[in-house]
DNA sequence: ATGGGCACCTGGCTGC
DNA sequence: TGCAGCCAGGTGCCCA
């Protein structure tokens, strides 16, 4: 579910939570999540203090004074800020109790996103350690991408998702830049050209940005750490719009499977 | 190295 | 009403 804009707004609903507090306690309800918790992993983080909440790619790191808890939601998780007294709802998995009285508890459905626990540096952890670069970071430019385009086969919606190249785009904002940039999705990332690529990396910036100011985007389960949903959802061009025209040019938008997922362009404003 | 496909899960919707 | 089939915001891993 939730791409970078949907992870970072719950970083900044939990970070004033979180941020100076002891974890009191962890209540664990369900521990088979991606990969099962093991078994000290609530001693571990119980005495913990939060030192700050911070993100890398579509990870939350939630920095103690012990280790960091490494969090990814998946395709449907939330973390939410909750009074620990109200009752568990399905696929309420864990709760993290604060010395303020109140709670970070993790939401997950599908059970595709996980939390780990690591004594060092976070970064270094493999999960971590091989991907690239921020896309809102100065790292990510157009000299970097247009290099790594270069003699690659693969279709440029496929390569923007992919993680080693930049992280946080996913298959909502990957449609969405590309409609953005004008280029259409199954184009092979080798035969951009520079000018494209420009206008690739700028699109993906831009929609990234603004998606991260309204809170992300709520197709169906995504809430932020208040509960609340993101409203980017009304500005999306393409995304589950197949069939309805163009806002920009009364075009049918098209979708076909690539890669196995979805992808939504206009065929008149994309080329 | 690159690319393609599957797997992991539950729930909601569609169409018979 | 029931149920099979399909689809969903991610990504690790295995194979050619």
């Amino acid at each position: 579910m939730p791409e970078l804009p949907e992870v970072e707004t719950t970083r900044r609903g939990l970070a004033p939570a979180l941020e100076g507090r002891v974890l009191t306690r962890v209540v664990v309800r369900e521990r088979r999540l991606r990969w099962r918790l093991p078994a000290g992993f609530e001693a571990a983080l119980a005495g913990c203090r939060v030192r700050e909440v911070r993100r890398r790619a579509k990870y939350l790191l939630i920095a103690t004074d012990r280790g960091t808890l490494i969090v990814h939601l998946g395709m449907s998780g939330s973390l939410r800020i909750v009074d620990p007294a109200l009752a568990p709802q399905p696929h309420d998995h864990v709760d993290l109790l604060l010395d303020s009285g109140r709670a970070v508890r993790f939401n997950d459905p599908r059970r595709f996103g996980c939390l780990i626990f690591v004594a060092g540096d976070p970064l270094a952890h493999p999960l971590l350690r091989t991907l690239g670069p921020e896309p809102l970071s100065s790292e990510f430019d157009a000299d970097y991408l247009y290099r790594r385009t270069r003699r690659r086969r693969v279709a440029i919606k496929q390569l923007v998702m992919n993680a080693a190249i930049v992280v946080g785009v996913g298959n909502i904002y990957a449609s969405e830049a590309l409609f953005r940039a004008g280029l259409r999705p199954q184009r092979a990332a080798g035969r951009l050209t520079r000018a494209e690529v420009v206008r690739l990396v700028a699109a993906i910036r831009r929609v990234l940005g603004a998606a991260i100011k309204v809170g992300g985007t709520t197709l169906r389960d995504y809430v932020n750490a208040d509960g609340l949903p993101g409203y980017f959802r009304q500005k999306l061009f393409v995304y589950e719009r197949a069939g309805e025209p163009c806002r920009v040019c009364q075009t049918p938008i098209r979708q076909r499977v690539q890669g196995q997922r979805s992808t939504y362009w206009c065929p008149t404003c994309q080329r």
